[in-house]
DNA sequence: GCATTAACCACAG
DNA sequence: CTGTGGTTAATGC
């Protein structure tokens, strides 16, 4: 982890809808209890079952929010900044119940936890907004939740492949920021069932693949298969 | 029964 | 970390 340090939330071009509507008294206030940091790939931004300190802003890259069940990892859903993550565990209990990895070099910022919940007492603008992000978070874990327990692993992966290109990359063709085996813990899978299930898409012609670029080729097929399961 | 699905295991790049 | 193949248990005609 880099430290870039000291940031300026005034200028900041990334700053989200919550803290769009602080005041400058308050920005300053922000200003002086956030710090940024740089992490690569893989690198972990904070651990389950340790103690929570900040508020984490991602501003830039990919991570990905997994949790350490009885048997193994999960991945319980995959962010895209810009967003907010931990907000649960600041408000709802001390000790992180997930942990967050970067799945590419991600930039964020910390936020004093203090700090965070001055803002809410003070500002209800400000407190609307993260409420607001939090019930779309939870809206879209149902939905995702749904979908996990009711398709099978054909439909499982090809909402996996849409929401990369629809929601991340914005495009059918991107490089998997997934090995298979974190795909896996991603749609409840093997990382066998994954290899194999991809393979058997490319060989009907709805994906192309080489390595870890995947190039959806029949998204009206992908998408039938993510509605039937 | 027979077919399908997907996990588990082992071994090889 | 991946790909493949054999095996196996569960589920559904």
């Amino acid at each position: 982890m880099d430290l870039p340090g000291q940031v300026n939330c005034e200028t900041c071009r990334i700053r989200s809808c919550a803290v769009e509507v602080l005041d400058h008294q308050e920005l300053q206030i922000l200003k002086t209890n956030c710090a940024g940091a740089v992490y690569k790939k893989n690198e972990r931004i904070f651990q389950q079952g340790s103690l929570c300190s900040n508020i984490t802003y991602v501003k830039t890259g990919l991570i990905k929010i997994h949790k350490n069940g009885p048997s193994k990892d999960q991945i319980l859903k995959l962010v895209k900044p810009p967003r907010f993550i931990g907000i649960p565990t600041v408000l709802g209990d001390k000790i992180n119940h997930y942990s967050a990895t970067a799945l590419m070099p991600t930039t964020v910022c910390f936020i004093v936890t203090g700090i965070f919940k001055t803002l809410i007492m003070r500002n209800g603008k400000f407190a609307n907004e993260v409420i607001n992000s939090l019930c779309q978070d939870e809206l879209t874990f149902y939905d995702r939740s749904i979908n996990q327990m009711q398709k099978q692993i054909h439909g499982r992966l090809a909402d996996a492949l849409l929401f990369l290109a629809d929601e991340i990359f914005l495009s059918d063709s991107f490089e998997l920021p997934l090995s298979r085996s974190d795909l896996g813990d991603y749609i409840h899978a093997t990382r066998e069932s994954v290899t194999r299930t991809l393979s058997r898409m490319k060989s009907d012609g709805l994906i192309q693949m080489q390595g870890r670029l995947i190039t959806l080729a029949d998204k009206e097929m992908l998408v039938r298969i993510s509605k039937l399961g």
